[in-house]
DNA sequence: CGTAAAATTGACTGACTTCAAATTCGGTGG
DNA sequence: CCACCGAATTTGAAGTCAGTCAATTTTACG
C-alpha cells in the first residue's frame, strides 16, 4: 500500500521528533481522509470562510499566528511551517483571538474535526503525541515571550534565525548553510517586536560580522557559534529529551 | 467519604473550568497520593534537589515561571497560582529550561510521576483534560508575547493585572475589589520586559488615573472598564468557549 | 526597635521608533 | 528581452519611551 505517500508525512515526522509511533499509529495518521486546499499568499487561513469543524496541517508554504492591536501594530506569535497543525485549538475555543495567515502561497490538508476525534479515540498514543506536540509549542511561545522581553534586538533576531535553523533541520527543509525563509523584514520586524527599518538595520550588522547572510528569501548561517552565542540559544527546548527508551511509557510519563 | 476535601481539590477545579469530568475522574484525581512539602519564599522548586520524576501542584503561596539571561536579567514567563500544576512536563524533557521559584511562602502538593501515569492511563479523559490545560497554558503564553512585544508598558501592567484578576476569579482567590498580588515592582517588571523603577513610575500614573490601587501585596481594581480598554484586554483566552453541551467529545474535539 | 528589602524620586542616557525620501527587487505584460 | 510598477529594502535625521544610575524614603519583619 502506498499510506507512505501520504501528504500528511509531514505531520507524523514532526510528532516522530518527540513521541514514540507504533506502525499501527503511523498507519492510521496517514490513512486520516483530508482534502487538499491551496492557499494564496498574505491570506487568513479560519477567518469565516471556512467550515467549521475543520482543522488543517500545513503541507507546503509559510504561515504565521499573528494578532493585530488597535493600534495597527501585528505581533506574530509563531511561525508555521511544513508538518505543523493549524487550528487544533479552534474547535476547543469557540473564535480564536488570533489570526493565521499564510506568509506565501502554498497547501493545507484540511482534517476533519471528526476524523481526528476518531483517530485519537481508537489510538490513545497518538493522542498523547499530539498532546507532546502541543507542550513544545508551549516551550517555543515561552522562548518567545523572553526573546521579546529582555534581549537586544540583534540578539531577538540572531534567536529567531536560530529556531528557524533548527525547525528547518528537524523537518529536512534544509541546514545551517542554506534555508528558506521568506519573511520581509517587516515580518521578521513583527516576530521580534521591533520595526521594520530597526530589523533591517540589525541584518546589516548581523551580515557586516560574518554571522548570517539573507538573500532573496533564503539564509545561510555562516558562523553558527557566533550567532548562537550572540543569541543566547539553547535548541534544548525544541528537542526531545535524550536517551531514553522508546516505550510510551517513557516517552510520555507526564 | 472525605475525598472532596483532599489537597488536589484546586487542580480539579482549575481542569473544571474548561474540560467536564465525570464523577470516577474527579475521584480518581483526588484520590491521587500525594506529598505536601512547605516551601519558603525566594527558593527555586525542582532545582537539583527535589527528586525526579515528581511533578506537584501549587496548593498556597505564588510561584513564577521564569529564565535568568547571561546579562543577569530575568524574564518572568508565566505566574502560578493555586491549583497550577507545575513540572509535568519536567519529565517529558530531561532538564527544564527555565526555573520555577516561589515567591512567597507556600505549599505544594508532590506527587509522583508513576501515579499520574496510571491515572491517565485509566482516565483516558483526565488525560483530554491535562491536555486541554496545556493548551490553555499556552494561549496564555502567546498572549504575554503580545503583551512584552508590541504594547506600551501602562498597557503592558494592566493587562497583566487584568489577566490576574480573572485566573484569580476563576480560583475563587478574589475579585475585582481585591486580591492578593504579593509581587514586588521587580516581579512586575521582570513579567513585563520592563525595570522595576518603570513599573513604579506606570503604577503611579495608573493610581493617579483612578484605575487601580495597590498596597501591601493586595490589588483592588477601581475602573474595570477604564484598566481592560487600556490593556485591549480581552479574557477570552482565559475561558472555555460558552455554550456547548458538557460531552466530553464536545469539550475536545481536537 | 533595628535592619534589610522594597518603593520612590530625579537627572541623565540610550536603544529603538518615527518620519521621510531614495533605491533596489521581483514579478508582469508588451 | 526589456519596460514598468508596486512592494520591499535601505538610509538619514530627529524624537521618544524606557533604561540606568544614584540617592532618599518607606515598608516589612524578626
Amino acid at each position: 500500500m502506498s499510506l507512505s505517500f501520504s501528504g500528511l508525512e509531514p505531520l507524523a515526522r514532526k510528532l516522530e521528533l518527540h513521541s514514540y509511533l507504533s506502525q499501527a499509529d503511523r498507519d492510521a495518521l496517514l490513512a486520516l481522509p483530508f482534502l487538499v486546499r491551496p492557499v494564496p499568499a498574505r491570506t487568513a487561513l479560519f477567518r469565516s470562510f471556512d467550515p467549521s469543524g475543520y482543522s488543517c496541517v500545513l503541507l507546503e508554504g509559510y504561515a504565521a499566528r499573528s494578532k493585530l492591536l488597535p493600534d495597527g501594530s501585528r505581533q506574530i506569535i509563531d511561525l508555521l511551517l511544513r508538518g505543523d497543525p493549524i487550528g487544533i485549538e479552534r474547535t476547543l475555543f469557540r473564535r480564536a483571538d488570533h489570526v493565521v495567515e499564510m506568509l506565501t502561497r502554498g497547501k493545507v490538508a484540511m482534517i476533519a474535526g471528526a476524523e481526528l476525534e476518531a483517530l485519537v479515540a481508537a489510538h490513545p498514543n497518538l493522542l498523547r503525541a499530539l498532546w507532546s506536540e502541543t507542550m513544545f509549542g508551549r516551550s517555543i511561545q515561552r522562548e518567545w515571550t523572553i526573546n521579546v522581553g529582555r534581549r537586544k534586538a540583534p540578539a531577538r533576531v540572531a534567536h529567531l534565525l536560530c529556531e528557524m535553523v533548527v525547525r528547518h533541520e528537524q523537518q529536512g527543509l534544509g541546514n545551517r548553510a542554506s534555508f528558506e525563509l521568506p519573511l520581509t523584514q517587516g515580518d521578521l520586524a513583527d516576530c521580534t517586536g521591533l520595526t521594520a527599518v530597526h530589523v533591517n538595520r540589525v541584518m546589516r550588522i548581523l551580515t557586516e560580522d560574518r554571522l548570517v547572510r539573507r538573500v532573496r528569501g533564503r539564509v545561510a548561517i555562516h558562523d553558527w557559534e557566533g550567532l548562537s552565542n550572540l543569541a543566547d540559544f539553547d535548541r534544548h527546548y525544541l528537542d526531545k529529551r535524550s536517551a531514553r527508551s522508546a516505550s510510551i511509557h517513557a516517552e510520555m510519563p507526564l
